[in-house]
DNA sequence: ACCTGTGAATAGTTTCACAGCT
DNA sequence: AGCTGTGAAACTATTCACAGGT
């Protein structure tokens, strides 16, 4: 997961970035500045300028024009096109990713989702197919899904995510605390768990 | 945020390690080589042996004992004390995050939660106080709560952090997809938003 | 045989400082 | 005057390679 374009850190700030602007734009801003982006992302402002480097063409002198610089960042991030998104776990957190992420679709669509609650899935009545989750690894391969949010039971998250890489899946995003082995076949894994962030965050603030 | 003991990247794999080292603890495992961990973490075995550098007493030859090696990891990352912790936002990530880190505390303790919507706050009956978001400064002062929680309504984000702020919260974790403005006093502010989470996942796949 | 611990080498990231544009 | 873009310098992180323990 190396050269190819953008660096890792880099990429990360960047997604960042492509959310900030959007917000600057709703709320009516049209320039920008480097130092008031880093005020956001928590960088500095060279920073922010050698990340903003790829995606602008040599007009120096003046700040960003936000919704320009959007636009050169979905394009060069490859952001156009939806990716097709299902969600593993529909108890509460899974309920909530769906409020969250489920309406704006910048980028992604939730197509599909999966418990292993039977009657949790009769009682809910969403947009989108619900199956069981012994059928995921067929489904994830007749519907193409290539990014997954697994919210499960931690005892059971390892069992989901080696099936959803049975059915040919290419990202997942494991909110659970179990930690998932990386590096099954080609697969991205990104832990995202609140218990860690919290754990991170306790030694930084106990460093004092 | 330098200096001061353990660098900001290991500082984050360290708190992976904390959980995985739990996890493998509950599932008997009594041993664990640099290799294993590495595989979990997605980092070389190497790094993680220099991760582990200052926290293992030049005992070389066998692999690492899981419960000595976790009970020096809290030991020395200093996540022996809780830390006070409050939710804003009471809606249903909110709900989501208590189910999930409300019971287990290791290391953290939700001892506050606020809303602005004064019927939600009397429609729930949890075992922490709650109170309106109006008294965010007053509460976080008088209970001396150190990190927040923050799932609100991206539109009103900003405020409440600026009320947490000066109510003296030392550290921040934002949920919402609005982009906080860093660097406010000497608050700590973790950005963790899962639209960051997916545009960065989209990126990623879209190298190919 | 297989493991950790660690200095040295390599790779990656951030900051500095300033030329050049508006 | 204030901004960006960018090479060069400073800093940080990862990998290599092997000495030394079990």
């Amino acid at each position: 997961m190396k050269k190819n374009g953008v660096p890792e850190l880099r990429a990360e700030r960047l997604s960042r970035m492509v959310l900030l602007l959007q917000d600057l734009i709703r709320s009516g801003k049209d320039q920008v500045t480097s130092s008031e982006l880093g005020r956001y992302l928590g960088t500095s402002p060279s920073s922010v300028r050698k990340d903003l480097g790829a995606f602008t063409e040599g007009r120096t002198g003046s700040a960003y024009h936000t919704s320009l610089l959007l636009d050169r960042l979905k394009l060069g991030l490859n952001l156009e096109k939806d990716t097709r998104v299902c969600l593993v776990g529909l108890d509460l957190m899974g309920m909530a990713l769906l409020n969250l992420l489920g309406l704006k679709g910048l980028g992604w669509k939730i197509v599909a989702g999966f418990d292993s609650r039977l009657n949790r899935l009769e009682q809910l009545d969403l947009d989108f197919p619900l199956y069981p989750t012994t059928e995921i690894a067929v489904v994830v391969a007749r519907m193409e899904i290539q990014t997954a949010l697994i919210t499960s039971d931690p005892h059971e998250v390892q069992k989901l995510a080696d099936r959803l890489i049975l059915g040919g899946i290419r990202g997942i995003i494991n909110f659970s605390s179990a930690i998932l082995r990386q590096n099954r076949g080609n697969v991205i894994i990104q832990d995202f768990s609140p218990a860690s962030a919290l754990t991170h965050m306790g030694h930084l603030l106990n460093l004092n």
